[in-house]
DNA sequence: GCCGTTTTCGGCCCGACTGTTTTCAGTCG
């Protein structure tokens, strides 16, 4: 797939543009572009080989001879024309908060600043003196926002974006003129990272609320603090965005702010065609000058008025975004309460921090039916793998528990290493006395794609697998996910009734929620399950079912929303058909 | 640069905050 890299160097064609002082259509046009490629479920290379990429909305004939030019000599002369005018260098320092393409250009014209070291030197020598439009708190700002970048603010995982959501919307809530808070942006969306946190808050007293807030002991600096919007940064370095608004705008803020920005310019162009307007205030009809407001104190209200059912945050992405606009009916998600257990769970038995029996009164706890206590096989040797002859015991463990707990089940499951050869880390004699087998990779990673990719499709030959753990081994801040043909692996799991598991750990969240949403296309089923290696690791299986939701996936397409005898039936019945 | 059951030309989402300005441009989301 090289997918990512086409849209890659879309956005930088982009940028450099809008630092040129192209007009802004044609800039649009390149991160449209970008976008869309980028969200593509389809190789692009596969389109262009096929000649369908004209099918592709907002790749139009320029854009498409660029692609081809790109993707056959790997160079694109429109790129490399442009950075003889306007140095690469410069992406960065259009990226430093508080500069953009304006003053970008501005720098590089007047005091040939190429790159981010080279603002710094013009900030640090008192360069930017004396150039229309900058003064002295201009300065302060880009001096800040420079440190910023070097800091890095990277992306955070749902789990930590999350925890400090939620140490931000109680402290607001204490104060007696909120009447209702709520998350939005891309955590109440659900991405599998987050860059920055949005609030909402409804109230009649803007200014307490932000007064408030931006003196919070989480905070560091305060970015903007104005009437109803203020930014700030907490001492973790993370950006959060509060605003404020009254009741009777609420639904239309909820709206606005929790994006996706695509959902809401799409929105907004349906609203002007029916002769409406949609802003964070209300949903308005405009006729000649007159406008009136039609709806706003809730999410369904507002949606409703521009023609559409309620569209679960989740789904207000590109993914599926063509079915939401042209009419299509919103199939009910799966939700948290669908889950009956856990697949799966360590133990003491390998790396976890809980014994067996502390998991499972644990699940049982979160109203789970049953857990498949799977630890890692002897090859996983940082992970203390359970030995041949230790599996025997372990399962002793499980039985003589089974028979004291009542309404729970916990079956008895490995999560085996998959080898460099595809092989799995048990033989077929210890394989068969398992409930359930997650077969999984954990090292070699640095193998190609098609080597990763044949090492997954053979362990779903073998009768004994039902589940491919975190398929493509990403991993947030560490490892990037392997580039293995999803296509493969999706057709050898429907062909040998094997899952494809939705990893709910938060740096993994592998499958994510693109790659579901192409495999449920493909007719694959799934399994959601947390990988805890303690209790309290449990509770991020609603990350999971976040990252199904948002692959548009339904209970019925996942395997542990099932009652336990379902699940055991199902994997009865790869092994006597093998 | 894209796109079209009002268009092949003339549109292309909307508003807050900041810092610099005397009414607005730039940046951000």
């Amino acid at each position: 797939m090289r997918n990512k890299e086409v849209a890659d160097l879309f956005n930088r064609m982009g940028t450099l543009l809008e630092i040129k002082g192209e007009i802004v259509f044609k800039i649009r046009a390149y991160y449209k572009a970008a976008e869309t490629i980028l969200n593509l479920s389809e190789d692009i290379e596969t389109l262009k080989k096929e000649d369908r990429l004209s099918e592709v909305s907002g790749i139009g004939k320029t854009l498409q001879e660029k692609i081809v030019q790109y993707l056959e000599t790997g160079k694109l002369e429109a790129y490399e024309t442009l950075i003889q005018e306007i140095p690469e260098g410069l992406l960065e320092v259009v990226g430093v908060p508080s500069v953009g393409p304006k003053k970008t250009k501005l720098f590089f014209e007047k005091l040939n600043v190429r790159d981010l070291a080279g603002l710094r030197e013009a900030v640090e020598g008192g360069k930017l003196i004396g150039l229309p439009g900058i003064k002295e708190k201009t300065i302060e700002n880009i001096a800040r926002g420079i440190r910023i970048v070097r800091q890095g603010r990277e992306r955070m995982d749902l789990g930590t974006a999350t925890e400090i959501a939620e140490k931000f919307v109680r402290a607001l809530k204490k104060i007696p003129e909120v009447r209702e808070i709520a998350v939005a942006g891309s955590l109440r969306r659900g991405c599998e990272s987050v860059r920055d946190i949005d609030i909402l808050v409804d109230s009649v007293s803007p200014g307490k609320i932000m007064d408030v807030f931006v003196h919070l002991p989480e905070v560091k600096s305060i970015n903007a603090h104005g009437e109803t919007k203020s930014s700030v940064l907490t001492r973790e370095n993370v950006q959060v965005d509060l605003r404020v608004v009254e009741s009777g705008s609420f639904g239309a803020a909820l709206l606005y702010f929790t994006g996706s920005k695509n959902f809401n310019v799409k929105l907004r162009q349906i609203a002007i065609k029916k002769e409406m307007k949609v802003n964070e205030y209300g949903i308005f009809s405009v006729k000649g000058t007159t406008e009136q407001r039609l709806a706003g104190e809730t999410e369904e209200e507002c949606l409703r008025a521009l023609g559409f059912p309620y569209i679960p945050p989740e789904l207000r992405e590109d993914i599926g975004a063509e079915d939401i606009f042209s009419g299509k009916k919103i199939p009910r998600l799966i939700d948290l309460k669908d889950i009956q257990g856990d697949l799966h769970i360590h133990s003491t038995w390998s790396d976890g921090h809980n014994t067996i029996e502390e998991m499972a009164r644990a699940a049982i706890g979160r109203g789970y039916r049953y857990v498949v206590i799977s630890d890692h096989s002897p090859r996983l040797k940082v992970a203390r793998g359970v030995s041949v002859e230790d599996l025997k015991k372990k399962k002793k463990e499980i039985d003589a528990l089974n028979k004291r707990l009542k309404n729970f089940r916990i079956l008895f499951g490995t999560e085996v290493e998959i080898d460099t050869e595809g092989n799995l880390d048990y033989n077929t004699a210890a394989l068969s006395e398992f409930d359930v087998v997650i077969a999984a990779i954990h090292s070699g990673f640095e193998e190609t794609a098609e080597q990763l990719t044949q090492r997954l499709v053979k362990a779903c030959r073998s009768k004994y697998v039902n589940v491919l753990a975190h398929p493509t081994g990403v991993h947030l801040g560490k490892r990037e996910p392997s580039p293995i043909d999803l296509r493969q692996v999706c057709r050898a799991a429907v062909d040998h009734q094997v899952c494809l598991e939705i990893n709910a750990f938060p740096v993994r969240l592998d499958l994510n929620s693109s790659n579901a949403h192409y495999a449920k296309s493909q007719g694959v089923k799934f399994v959601i399950n947390s990988d805890a290696h303690k209790i309290e690791h449990l509770d991020y299986i609603k990350f999971g079912v976040t990252i199904a939701r948002r692959g548009w996936l339904q209970k019925e397409d996942v395997l542990n929303t099932l009652p336990v005898e379902q699940l055991l039936a199902f994997v009865k019945e790869k092994r006597s058909r093998s």
